[in-house]
Parts: structure tokens; sequence; C-alpha cells
RNA sequence: GCAGCUGUAGCUCAGUUGGUUAGAGCGCCGGUCUGUGGAACCGGAGGUCGGUGGUUCGAGCCCACCCAGCUGUACCA
């Protein structure tokens, strides 16, 4: 053919950080989402949908002093110039609808929900621009108990799929203790708010940088490997020590770490860190408390931590579930009083043997202040969120998912072609026997094809009627997953034609469909 | 956004100090095969060597800029 002259054709791509889904991931969505409700429904909670648009206002977006919205969302203006944003996580549009229908539900309101949000930003590994959520809230109960069952059904949630005790973590934190430790260290008030935002993000990043890190971020700044330079918050020296004693007093109670000398959790110490695995979470509380004795504010969130701990205590006795952690941020936007993340504490591998950071596979918090935004009165609300599509990255690059291919249908062979209604009456047969069948529906004149294409399909067994069945009133059964064992072994020849009359062997037409359940059933 | 690294077939990669018409394995499609998939043999399709410009008699290779991807970092509800 002719070379040149090639018809300018559309590439076909992707945008990035978004994916195409198969057979496979979508059946494992499907039993990851399954479970979580199953938890989440007996936790007393009910399903709530809402759309995966909303105005941009309701999701409080915009950005300050503009009336764009924040480039981190997708939007669009409606043909009446209104600003509308699909949503970037499930909890802004819960406060609309809890808003929206107020009267209407009981309170406490308990609902989740699963769905997918989208951000617009940089993706990375188990990090997508369109990921699913399952969320679950509690709106009306400022209690503690709200928050701490909050964190028990995650780790219900996190063990019923799979994952077990000691693999994961949920680290609980309070607002309150951290803005308390802020007033007291002179960070009050809106002159100051530009540093409280650079502290809350350097302590962030503790689990990831380590000390160092924090206490070159808290302060003048921080060089990384690559060479870039990230400005610090610009704190005093004495303004800095207070933190990362604050830090560390939450971890002091395990007698692993110790301020003095130099601080011995850095980056690489930190999975052995993670491996010790006892949180004594009432001691944490009780060493904080000695830190800033008169602040208000500080001594509340502690109260609160306490009743959480005392609660978590029942449910993990061993102490290896949940963590007070006071270096749990969360986001910066909306969270008011207790937050909490879920982690997973073992080492993932991307497929070229690197270690992958996956980040949070979950996380949520008290958000009293969201609902209040549409309303007269303030209304307590607490919620967590569990990433489905993040966690199940994980989980399949930990090659716990998605590694089985799905059964595919028995496939009915075509030999004679002027007999393609007798095959679609067997294939009918199978359907209402509830077995999935089809027909074969390509050119059938190589019969060898229809093999592939029923072992692409990953078909259990195919179903056979030439002239010499049709003849003696049979069809043939072949048994495709035995046949690739069979095909794989090299074994004795008896053994081998044994296992061949199992592989394929010859039925009644009228015990057609007995046969291919007989077959299903060794494969089950 | 910033920084570093990497771009050759669907995938993994080779391609000499710059030298004819750019290769291999795997995969894909077809044939041997009007009665049997995973085997074997044979054949075929598939590349503007990421893009543009430059240096040169001559560029996949050298230079500049751009684009994309990866990693780190920033932001992250």
């Amino acid at each position: 053919m002719s070379a040149k002259q090639k018809p300018n054709r559309i590439k076909p791509r992707l945008p990035r950080g978004f994916a195409d889904r198969g057979a496979a991931e979508i059946a494992a969505t499907r039993r990851m989402t399954e479970t979580i409700r199953a938890v989440y429904e007996r936790y007393g909670f009910e399903p709530v949908e809402t759309p995966a648009i909303e105005f941009t206002e309701a999701l409080g977006k915009f950005l300050p002093d503009q009336d764009r919205p924040n480039e981190g969302v997708f939007s669009f203006q409606d043909d009446d110039e209104q600003w509308l944003s699909l949503r970037y996580d499930l909890t802004a549009p819960l406060a609309r609808y809890v808003a929206e229908n107020f009267d209407a539900l009981p309170k406490p309101y308990r609902s989740y929900r699963a769905g997918y949000v989208f951000r617009n930003e940089k993706p990375g590994p188990g990090r997508f621009r369109q990921f699913m959520q399952f969320d679950a809230d509690t709106v009306g109960s400022a209690s503690p108990a709200a928050d701490a069952e909050m964190c028990m059904m995650a780790a219900d949630a996190l063990e019923a799929l799979g994952i077990p005790r000691g693999s994961y973590v949920i680290k609980v934190n309070n607002r309150k203790v951290l803005d308390g430790v802020m007033e007291s260290i002179g960070l009050a008030g809106n002159e100051n708010a530009g540093k409280r935002l650079a502290v809350l993000r350097a302590i962030d990043k503790y689990d990831r940088l380590g000390v160092d890190g924090v206490q070159a971020l808290l302060g003048e700044g921080r060089k990384d490997e690559s060479g870039d330079y990230t400005q610090g918050a610009k704190l005093t020296e004495d303004q800095t020590l207070a933190i990362v004693e604050f830090i560390f007093s939450g971890a002091n109670s395990q007698g692993q770490f110790s301020k003095q000398g130099s601080l011995p959790l850095t980056r690489s110490t930190l999975p052995s860190a993670f491996s010790v695995r006892k949180f004594d979470n009432a001691g944490r509380v009780k060493n904080l408390r000695t830190l800033f004795p008169k602040n208000a504010t500080y001594n509340e969130g502690l109260d609160e931590l306490q009743a959480i701990a005392a609660i978590a205590a029942n449910f993990d006795p061993e102490g290896t579930v949940i963590s007070v952690d006071p270096s749990v941020i969360r986001g910066l936007e909306y969270y008011t009083g207790p937050v909490y993340e879920a982690e997973l504490t073992f080492e993932i591998k991307d497929d070229k043997g690197r270690p992958v950071r996956f980040g949070s596979v979950g996380g949520g918090g008290r958000y009293d202040g969201l609902i209040g935004r549409f309303r007269a009165e303030p209304v307590p609300a607490t919620g967590f969120s569990i990433g489905v599509s993040r966690l199940q990255s994980a989980l399949t690059a930990l090659g716990k998912l998605g590694a089985e291919k799905e059964t595919g249908p028995v496939v009915v062979t075509v030999f004679d072609r002027e007999r393609i209604a007798d095959y679609q009456r067997m294939v009918t047969a199978l359907r209402n026997a509830g077995i999935r069948a089809e027909l074969y529906l390509g050119n059938p004149k190589n019969f060898g094809n229809q093999l592939k294409y029923a072992d692409r399909r990953n078909s259990p067994c195919v179903v056979i009627q030439g002239g010499d069945e049709k003849a003696r009133g049979e069809v043939q059964i072949k048994d495709l997953i035995l046949g690739a064992e069979i095909a794989g072994l090299s074994t004795e020849r008896d053994d081998y034609l044994r296992k061949q009359a199992e592989a394929q062997f010859a039925v009644p037409e009228a015990d057609l469909v007995r046969a291919v359940r007989e077959v299903l059933s060794r494969h089950r």
C-alpha cells in the first residue's frame, strides 16, 4: 500500500488521572463497596445519594477575592452564567442536602453514600482525578461518642475488606488541641493566620519528612532531594521547639522517643517505629495535658480525645488499632474538632520493586460549621470517608486484588451453519437454567478459532455438536479449565487419557444442562 | 507550579565514533487446519525513531526550543 497519505486520525487516549476500568476491576470495586455497605448498614446508617454536580457556592470553592472557582475543582458555567462544579468530596454535598431537607430528616441523621468525586490536580500512585469515596456521616450529634464510632466503624470496614488488625491504623487528633497549641505560643489572631496555616502544613508532613523536616519547615525552610526549596513558617526557636515537643508528647508514653540529643525518628526509621504498634492512648493524652495546662481550647480538645480514647479502649483493648496522634492534620478547610486518618502500615512496592507511598486510605473528622453555612444555627456533624479507589489500587499493587480473571460464559460452538437455530436452542436452554451462555457469533469457518475465543473469554466449557453427534442425538461438553491443566502437565499416558476423558465427553442432548452444571461445579 | 530523569512497533528493549531501505522477542492478525484453544511451523500488518527547527554531503544518534511520561517537591477539600 502507499506509505504516505495516511488520514489524520484522532489518537485514542485518556486525559491523565483518569482510567478505564475492565471487568475484573469493576468486580473488585463491587465487592469492596458491598462489603463496606454491609458494615455501615450494621452500624445503623442509611443510604442517600446526591448528584455529581453542585452549585460551586454550595461546595464553597470560590477563590478568595475572585468570582472564579478554585482551580482544583472542575467547574463550568451554566447557561444562566451560574458556576457549577463537579463534587470534590461527598461531605460538602451532604451538608447541602441536610440543610435543604433539614426538617424532614431525623436527628441525629446517620447516612452513607458511595460515589465518584473529581479533583483537578496532579495524579500519582493511588491518586486520580476521578476516584471513588465511600462516606458515612452523623449529623446532629456533638458527642465524642459519634466520633469514636466513626473510628470503630472505619476499623471494622477495613478488616471486613481483608486488611488484618495490625496492618492498618486509625489515627485520631483534634483540631481544638492544635488551635490551643498555637494560641499558647502566640499565634492567635488574624494577623497570624498565614503562620498557622504554615504550621499545620509542616506538622502534616511529619510522617513523610520526620522531625528534621518538620523542624526545618517550622523555621527557615527546607530543601528537598531535587534541590527545590520550600519556605518555612519562620517561627522562633522557642515556638518551633514547643510544637516539636507537642508532637512527641503524644508518643512519649511508649518510651521510645526522647527529646534530648538527636531526634530519633526520621524517614528511614519510620517503618520500625510503626512496627512497635502498641498505643497507650490514655497515657498520651495524660502527657499532652502537662504541656499547655492553662489554655481552654487545648483542654477542651483533650477532653474530647480522652472520651474517644475511653470508648476506643473497649473496642480495641490490645491498643493496636486506634492511635491518638498529635501530628494528624487532615484538610485545612472545614474540620473543627476530632479528625481521623486511616493508613496502611505495610510497605507497598511497584512493579519495579520500588516502595510506593500511597498515603491515607481514608479519613474524616468533625465539621460543625459546614451545615451552618446554609442555616442560621450551627449543626454539629462528623463523618468518615474510605478512599475506595486508592485502597483498591493499594491492594492491587499488593497482589491481593484483581489477579483472577472473571469466569466467562459457556460458549455453544457452531459446526454446521445451517443449524444455527439448533445451537441457539441449546443456548436458551442453558440460560433458562440460570447458566451464563452464548452462541458463538463470529465466523464459524475455522473451528479452532471458536475454541480460542472461548479460551479468551475464560469460558469454563464449550458445547460442541457436529454431524456425528447429531446423528447419535448427543452433544460434546469440553471442559476448558481441565483441558488447560492437562496441557500443562506431562502426565503418564493412562492418567492423561483418563483426564482427557473427563475433560471432554459426550452426553445425550437431553442431558445438556445437567452435564454443564456438573462441569461448572468442578470449578467452583 | 518548581527540579531531576526518560521518550525507538501494542508491550519490553537493541540500534556501533553520525553512513544505504531502523531491528529482535513477546503480543496481534492470517495460513498449515469444512472435527477441537493453550504446542509447532510459515506468512502478514504495525514506526513521520515524542514534536519543531538547526548543524552536516548525510541525524534515531549532535545542538536549541517545545510536548508528554516518571520521580521528588509545592498545593491538596
